[in-house]
DNA sequence: ACAACTCGTTCACATCGTCGTTACGGGTCG
DNA sequence: CGACCCGTAACGACGATGTGAACGAGTTGT
């Protein structure tokens, strides 16, 4: 726990998921994710708070840089293309977890397993 | 103005059930609990008064602001809510407890043994 | 310069979650 | 046993969120 104010540097880690703000990657298991500008900055943002919810507000000031306009749906969007991506990365993870009427909330959790894919015959 | 106004910040400790009114938070034995609104703050109010007997009204009035119409159902409607979601996080542990004509309370009690499920067979 | 592509933004519609309410039945107490 | 208290499921309305698609601006490749 050395300094605190600038977040270079540092990697966060969301269970098997790695992102390194600096070098503008993240890796899912290892594997690149081929995210565009907002879209890791949005999952940057929202792993720099991890577990904790995040009011699209906030979001939208970290990741934007400005206010968000009451019925701008630019957070609930983006959070939809991560969520693809994420998922086709890992299947069998759910990372972003909304908080109905508060917000986001960034969490590595195994999805509940449907028993009834693998019919090995 | 350093008054009353202070319940954030806290956390409210009932057993194994963390709650971070701040944070619109809770959770069980560290993982995040999916509540509404309603419900956490039910849960909340419950939890500034831990192992106490609250009236009905009370936390009505508490919880939604107004004050209660006779009849109203919606406490025990919430609590219900409440227990099938505390109940599937964790289960083995009881934690709204009705007292017949009084109102609830809220305690972490563990649930007695029904020591039939495991028919080591 | 042009075409092909990526990205960001915005919209419209679909779906889901929440809330307050009600009704019914079982539980509890006197 | 009878009156009241409580547990519980279901409903409709409303608002919040999920989702696909269109559009234009900017970028890249040729």
């Amino acid at each position: 726990m050395a300094l605190a104010a600038h977040h270079s540097r540092d990697v966060l880690e969301v269970g098997p998921l790695q992102i390194f703000p600096d070098e503008h990657l993240a890796r899912a298991g290892g594997r690149a994710l081929m995210l565009s500008i907002r879209e890791l900055r949005l999952l940057t943002e929202l792993a720099r708070r991890a577990d904790r919810i995040m009011a699209r507000e906030e979001l939208f000031l970290l990741v934007w840089g400005r206010e968000m306009k009451a019925g701008d749906r630019s957070v609930d969007v983006y959070v939809r293309k991560l969520r693809v991506k994420l998922e086709a990365a890992l299947p069998g993870w759910s990372f972003i977890h909304t908080h109905f009427g508060f917000g986001y909330r960034l969490a590595a959790e195994p999805l509940p397993q449907s028993n009834k894919q693998f019919t090995t015959g």
